[in-house]
DNA sequence: GTATAAAGTTAAGCGCTCTTAACTAAAAAG
DNA sequence: CTTTTTAGTTAAGAGCGCTTAACTTTATAC
């Protein structure tokens, strides 16, 4: 087996665990909370990427500018987001957490967190020192990437 | 900042950009092929897992015995799952995926995978090495992990 | 300044999941 | 051998998310 095979095996089981156990912990945090998956997922985006418009949600989720809309509204009457409008441009709205909603958000990554610190905590001192670095490495990565096709659709805009 | 916490750090962020970027193709793609996301999900189950009955569905997802099988039966008519008596027990259904079912799973899986391969494409030959090393220490210490809570549950069976 | 486009909202209706309740058939217990 | 428990199915109904269509309000184009 080659260096890159071993690798490609590696990210690949890695994938399959990692994804398995946050999408159960995922939903069933969710459950406990009393919101739906779409609900939930609304609440994440926001915290991940920042406020945004309605039109952002509509987009990122792929569903109808209507969907989004009465999902937000629940949310919003849930008390978990803010609704303004846009100052800028006064048909827009802004949307964004709530502080109970943030807090809601920092609870659920706090329990997957846990695992996380479970799974780890029998792991050497120096074991734990080469898997932070190693997922310090992925997750710069992961910026640098997302960053790379931000701009490569700021670009199609442009031309 | 001492070593555990920029350990705790590297988790966290690490847990944030993945789940997130996994949720959003894992969605993406159960919607592309026509499956809802709670059908989705225990096609992924039965490959995670392997083979099982009904109630361990119902079990899994904490929903009632009639409502796992009715998801099952869609998925059983789309062809992505074999339900067969089982042998042992003829109350009991034997689920597992079908050619079908596992090609779907496989192909999700790939895509997925598509991106981990294009994040770490710019990682040099050593950072690859080091996040190889790192991730099957953290796969190692997960299926151990389950292990234990197996035989955990085992044991307060017996008591 | 009028016409057009864009951002959201509201309402009606469809399909999906989930629940409870009533049921069948097979296994286990007594 | 009868009773009870267990595995699963079926049916009716509630709730949710989503879509299309019609609408309001604000911004942009000409």
């Amino acid at each position: 087996m080659t260096k890159s095979e071993r690798f490609s095996q590696s990210l690949r089981e890695w994938m399959d665990v990692f994804m398995h156990r946050s999408m159960r912990g995922l939903s069933r945090f969710a459950k406990s909370t009393g919101l739906s998956m779409p609900q939930f997922s609304i609440l994440m985006q926001l915290h991940h990427k920042g406020a945004c418009g309605m039109s952002a949600i509509s987009e990122r989720f792929d569903v109808s500018a209507a969907a989004a809309s009465q999902l937000v509204d629940k949310l919003v009457h849930a008390g978990y987001i803010e609704r303004t409008e846009d100052p800028n441009d006064r048909r827009a709205k802004l949307l964004d957490l709530s502080p109970k909603g943030r807090e809601l958000i920092e609870r659920g990554a706090s329990e997957r967190y846990r695992w996380m610190k479970e799974l780890t905590s029998q792991l050497s001192t120096q074991e734990q020192e080469q898997v932070a670095e190693a997922l310090s490495v992925l997750t710069n990565a992961a910026q640098k990437l997302d960053q790379k096709h931000v701009n490569k659709s700021a670009d199609i805009l442009h031309n």
